[in-house]
DNA sequence: GCGCATTACTAATACGCATTAGCGATCCGG
DNA sequence: CCGGATCGCTAATGCGTATTAGTAATGCGC
């Protein structure tokens, strides 16, 4: 020990400690204690440091598939990138859990997630982590927030993106372009991502000054199928000048747009405008770049970082939803016969 | 406590435990204590655990720069796929600490690494671990495993790609498509990869009963600049039939291989081979796939994980290289004139 | 019915640090 | 020269677990 080396015994704790309490250090004895404690190696005993203190830094991120899984596409890499980052300038480190491993022993029974409680709190990722479960950590009291919305969970703390604003931005954007006939093409899904941007789509129009009738959106459930370079055709007769797809883990509205607006011979940024509620699947990033919004998955990991770090200072903090970033692109130009 | 509950105390601790200790426990206070446990959703403090000198199923993975970097490119994904898998299946969880953010403080003392000592043992990536301080928690008798390559460092275990074996191997296939005169493009870098890399293509030629002379090996800390099309043109004027090049962080080598065989005129796998001691960068990955082989990353990880499962568990085991995989690829062929 | 073993548990302690109350010394105003 | 305040440090306690020593209860042989 090194209280033994220098002449004190836990006033090394408070030299070391570095806390801004009031308790106060001689210069000179706080000289002493570091010379011996580079004379002797010291170093402090995490486990010990964290048991005293009665929290261990360190924050869960769970996750139902594996954090890591070998299918890269799908995987929450962006958002971790936030997540580190953001935790570690709080100095958190992180525990991984997944669902499939979790319980040590094992059997990824009910318990699983009873695991998590090691952690000071814990981040959930993906919607598939039980809701009773969940619901059962924050009755306990422990900190947990879902990255992504979730609002059907009375009491859970999310962050999520806000699809309603970008996709108002988006549709802003259009009007200004002179867009004054714009149709939605979204899939067959009710998930909150998904009426989240159509609520934002509807909104945008109305705010521009624009119709919203039910003729505006184009909802299908298949729409490579449905969205035919025809009907594509019909809509530029009829008057639309601008078509706004939704982005979906397929990615098949936006496709579909594509397809049948080449199909139909349309020259893109030209003859009509299009632009992406979210980011395009990888083989369609480039060339051109769609007009649209970015979610910003690093920053909603930092978010959700942030928010966690406040449940578990005690804080009542609430950070729900971050704003997406407008992506200018190349397939939305001014409407035909626009100055 | 799950004491209070259940009824007992630190009976508690014998039955999670698991221990084959001498200690006598009733299976009916077992099952109290258990449903206890369960019923509470009861978790065993890691840091108490670790002070008590017992296990707490935590590994660390240490890496100095984020795990989750920015540019995906130079990231320790793979590997990282094969760590999670591997722990999951022997039941630990990940603790991830990043080097940068030790100590919240900002500043990375030369405490930077104690961190990890909360963790059964700790998995190091990159090489950008201090030395001393590595070699300090192994003289504690603390487990680590540095994955990759670590001959330089005393009693450091670490696992690494048996590149010598597999640069042999890509060799010998050549030989076997009847190249009787094969150069290796290097770069002027003094890494074990490198250098491993080397070895193992000389000794291809030599069980190959080839010339391994200095001549074989062409080291350039520039490729780009100076494999030219007129020196490639030399080689096969001497009667080089086939061309070597090793991986590195930016593939100049082999991308400067590339370059000056189109350069030349030369038609890939008819008038000369080329092969590749590795991944190529991500913008050559295709069209044609080299010829070469592929550093089995979630391996290694996977391999790193037993590793220090072994060490944790008090074991002295070794097994430091993985086999590499040979990848046919497309850009080697029989050398010109042989059936 | 008395020692001795065995079984099934519990009380007590150690682990290494953070934190708090408290103690002696010095200082300061009056 | 005295009471109170401030400074600088230390003794003591608690954090939650694993482990060891020890105790009560029961069984068994003679």
């Amino acid at each position: 020990m090194a209280r033994l080396a220098g002449v004190s015994q836990a006033t090394v704790s408070l030299v070391l400690g570095a806390r801004k309490q009031g308790v106060a250090i001689s210069e000179e004895t706080r000289q002493k204690v570091l010379d011996a404690v580079r004379a002797l190696g010291y170093v402090p005993d995490p486990a010990a440091s964290r048991l005293a203190a009665a929290r261990n830094n360190l924050l869960g991120v769970f996750s139902f598939t594996s954090t890591f899984p070998t299918d890269v596409q799908h995987s929450y890499y962006p958002f971790l990138v936030g997540v580190e980052q953001e935790a570690a300038a709080r100095g958190f480190d992180l525990v991984l859990f997944t669902g499939s491993s979790t319980g040590g022993a094992g059997a990824a029974g009910p318990q699983a997630l009873n695991r998590v409680r090691l952690a000071d709190g814990c981040l959930f990722l993906g919607r598939h982590a039980p809701a009773d479960e969940l619901l059962r950590l924050v009755a306990d009291g422990f900190p947990v927030v879902h990255l992504g919305r979730r609002d059907e969970l009375e009491g859970l703390a999310w962050v999520g993106a806000d699809y309603i604003s970008a996709s108002r931005t988006v549709v802003a954007r259009l009007a200004a372009l002179g867009h004054r006939n714009i149709v939605l093409v979204r899939e067959d899904d009710d998930a909150p991502a998904s009426t989240d941007r159509e609520h934002g789509f509807l909104k945008g129009l109305e705010e521009a000054g624009l119709s919203g009738g039910p003729a505006a959106v184009f909802r299908s459930a298949d729409p490579r199928r449905e969205l035919t370079a025809e009907r594509l055709r019909g809509w530029l007769d009829e008057g639309v000048t601008a078509f706004v797809a939704e982005e979906t883990d397929t990615g098949d509205a936006w496709r579909a747009l594509c397809d049948a607006a080449r199909d139909a011979g349309v020259d893109c940024p030209r003859d009509a405008s299009l632009a992406l509620l979210g980011s395009p699947p990888p083989d369609l990033a480039g060339d051109p770049v769609p007009t649209g919004f970015d979610v910003p998955r690093p920053q909603l990991g930092a978010a959700a970082v942030r928010l966690l770090a406040a449940l578990v200072a005690g804080e009542e903090a609430t950070e729900p939803l971050v704003a997406c970033a407008f992506r200018t692109g190349a397939t939305a130009g001014p409407a035909p016969g626009h100055p």
